[in-house]
DNA sequence: GCTTGCAAAATGTGATCACATTATGCGCTT
DNA sequence: AAGCGCATAATGTGATCACATTTTGCAAGC
């Protein structure tokens, strides 16, 4: 490993008129979801800059907003890197998961009309199609798709950024997943959450969405791909003498309570 | 209202080694969480710059993370305001909070030991003499205070942070609640939250927290203090030749799907 | 061989400036 | 008197630079 390991970032088209900061903040955010940056991987303001053609400062803006969403890491000396997965933060995530997408299923349920029914039905198909052609990628891609169509029946939901945070951080775990794992072609769930959309039936629903995201990411718990603890190489309190940083020692809960102004 | 209505941000003390737009985020979080930025207003960068006696920087730095926090809204304009409330926001908040916070109590309860507990018991007892000495301001911070310590006995708890979030949109409404709501001096929820804890009932625990957050905030829901649909003033989409943001309308379905990079 | 110490490179932070776009205020026209 | 148009001010965005801190590379010493 004496080569910079730097991960290429695809660059997806810009908008017109689009802030650059927000065109950086794209990529990076495909490139995490779909697990291009592997777990641990350190991310600096300057190296992405030059490898996007871009000046620092988008780039600055773009991870500050990636760190806010927990899509990356803040380390104590600063600087910024892929969380990496362990098998408590695995469990919680899958639980945030099934707690935050069952109830904004069920709430956007009274909302889907046909036409986002078809949409979801035209989603379906495609992930199939794709599975069968063995494009993991878009399978990913499509599937978050179809969860994302379903929750935005019902418009403004509080729901959806925090849904979008927690795959935000099971992305650097799905290249993973998605190149260990045999693909087993488990019972389309998404059959079963159409059904009991077209039946207005929300325990149904619920009982398929949790199902789904079960089957997705649920049985990657048990395999060896999880770390146990990982104290990071990057430390987290830094050891010697350091004006910069000359707090003291806090637990979370002090540092939560601080940092939320709790006095 | 001829004056510019700059709402005073008073500064905590800053950590030796803090960064500055750490420190300007403190502040900011604090004002908005306790409701002293009142909904719907703007704040841009160089009038806080100018308020606080720091830079530009350091405030974008911090304007940036408040808004992935959903702490703050940007408009299309790229100007930022404190969001406003509506019926459908304020219900959504009120489920996320109850969705979130009775399963990341749920998922602490087994990790609360003696200390933690007596801790509890010690922030139980200053809201109630805070509650009685009419220091509403205190009530609410030490309030969330409780409800943190709660559930920061999971260390490194994925909830956390969501859960921060929601509170955050909830707080410009906050003001506005206590100065128009009568203190009703309703049951104290949070003793029987204790009780369920010592007890290591989860059921009564859910039962407890679920009942302190309608308490809390539910019964606002019904007053006149909320507005039905709120086109702001600063509108969603710009009306005349604007090269800036050339792109088309979208649906929100079709804006989170490209934001999150799903083709 | 491994550790220790120091110099050089790298990095995050913050400040300042230029520029395009947007908002605001004022005078003019009807 | 009200609506319109334009000049001016205000604002967000992005670039570049300086500086303190941290990391890294390498050589000397045990």
């Amino acid at each position: 490993m004496a080569e910079s390991p730097r991960p290429t970032v695809t660059m997806p088209d810009r908008d017109p008129g689009e802030p650059i900061h927000q065109w950086v903040f794209r990529a990076l955010r495909r490139a995490i979801m779909t697990g291009h940056f592997p777990p641990g991987q350190a991310v600096t303001i300057r190296g992405l800059a030059e490898s996007m053609n871009v000046s620092a400062m988008p780039v600055r803006d773009a991870l500050r907003r990636l760190v806010a969403e927990r899509a990356l890491e803040l380390l104590d000396n600063r600087r910024v890197r892929v969380p990496s997965m362990t098998t408590e933060r695995f469990d919680e995530l899958l639980t945030a998961r099934i707690t935050l997408e069952t109830e904004a299923a069920t709430r956007a349920l009274p909302l889907i009309d046909d036409t986002r029914l078809r949409e979801l039905h035209a989603i379906d198909d495609r992930i199939n199609r794709a599975d069968a052609a063995g494009a993991p990628d878009t399978v990913v891609e499509q599937n978050f798709l179809f969860h994302l169509t379903l929750y935005t029946a019902r418009p403004g939901s509080i729901f959806v950024p925090l849904i979008e945070s927690v795959w935000l951080q099971t992305g650097p775990f799905m290249r993973v997943a998605l190149e260990e794992t045999p693909s087993k072609d488990p019972i389309d769930r998404h059959i079963e959450a159409l059904a009991a959309i077209a039946d207005r039936d929300p325990a149904a629903l619920r009982r398929a969405i949790e199902a789904d995201i079960r089957d997705g990411i649920g049985h990657l718990g048990n395999t060896g791909l999880l770390v146990r603890k990982q104290r990071p190489p990057g430390r987290l309190l830094s050891p010697g003498r350091s004006p910069r940083r000359a707090a003291k020692i806090a637990s979370e809960t002090t540092r939560n309570a601080r940092e939320a102004g709790l006095t």
